[in-house]
DNA sequence: ACAGGATCCTGGGGGC
DNA sequence: TGCCCCCAGGATCCTG
């Protein structure tokens, strides 16, 4: 479910509320994670305090003040959120940290695709970083860098963007939305794009995951905030999900087509295959027949 | 090495 | 109301 703007959004709505904060208890619920939790991890938490919470890619690191750090990804349905204890419990709760000042750090996930663990160091946490290859992020996204890595991939667009080895933290949404922004076809293969294109995507993707903090992220169904509050950037979808209905450039209806497994969602006139858009194609050609 | 597909889960929505 | 099928913000295996 939530791609960089949400997590960014849980980041900034956890700080406040749980930096500072000593974890009193720990409770986990009845069934594992990907990554099952270890009882042992307990005793190296309790009685410890939370200094900092932040974000890389779509990872969620809490910092505790004995160097461990908790790492937490929300998969496809994760909620991490501070409250109240005195909220009510929903139901999927994987764990609970009662905090000292009444509140509780809770992380629930109801297709379970997400994880908790806890490591030893910031030391630990880079080399499982460096392991995966974790790409950029997205606002230190060095343009030559970008042109190289879209350039060599003989795959789709859609593909190297959903790729966190190329650029960390972009998922379904931002990748369909930012081939939008950019007039591109996400089934374009990145070793036909010109400099001028790769540009243009990398343009877009900073404005559009830019845009989408500031309107707290998206919610389609489950995404909730650090503070429990919904997203807004849905309402500002030029073509996630928006199958059918008018293009908000041309009017075209909205294509949908499954790319590198995912839905995907262009407008056909806009983002052609052929690279060129709208204005500089004749009308009678609907589609290309290369790709 | 690379690209594409299957797989892990649960729940909501549409069609019948 | 019930059943069946499809769909969903992600990452990781496995295969060719």
């Amino acid at each position: 479910m939530p791609e960089l703007p949400e997590v960014e959004t849980v980041v900034r709505d956890l700080r406040p509320r749980v930096v500072g904060r000593v974890i009193r208890n720990i409770t986990t619920g009845p069934r594992q994670l990907r990554t099952p939790w270890n009882d042992a991890w307990n005793d190296q938490l309790l009685g410890h305090r939370f200094l900092a919470i932040r974000r890389r890619g779509k990872w969620i690191i809490v910092e505790l003040d004995s160097g461990s750090r908790l790492l937490v990804h929300l998969g496809m349905t994760g909620q991490l959120t501070a409250m109240p204890a005195t909220e009510p419990q929903p139901d999927h709760l994987h764990l609970i940290f009662a905090l000292d000042d009444e509140s509780e750090l809770r992380f629930r996930d109801v297709r379970r695709f997400g994880s908790a663990r806890l490591l030893a160091d910031e030391e630990t946490l880079q080399e499982l970083f460096t392991k995966a290859k974790l790409g950029p992020e997205p606002f230190q996204l060095d343009p030559g860098y970008f042109r190289t890595a879209v350039h060599k991939a003989n795959r789709s667009l859609k593909a190297i963007l959903l790729d966190q080895r190329v650029v960390a933290g972009v998922g379904n949404i931002y990748a369909d939305e930012a081939c939008s922004r950019a007039g591109l076809h996400p089934g374009r293969r990145g070793v036909r794009l010109t400099p001028a294109e790769v540009d243009r995507l990398r343009d877009a993707i900073l404005e559009v995951i830019a845009h989408a903090i500031e309107h707290r992220g998206s919610t389609i169904r489950d995404y909730i905030g650090g503070s429990g509050l919904r997203g807004g950037f849905q309402e500002e979808f030029r073509v996630y999900g928006r199958t059918g209905e008018p293009c908000k450039t041309c009017g075209s209806a909205i294509s949908r087509l499954v790319i590198a497994g995912r839905s995907s969602h262009f407008c056909p006139d806009c983002q052609r295959m052929n690279g060129r858009g709208a204005k500089s194609t004749s009308r009678i050609v609907k589609r290309s027949p290369r790709e």
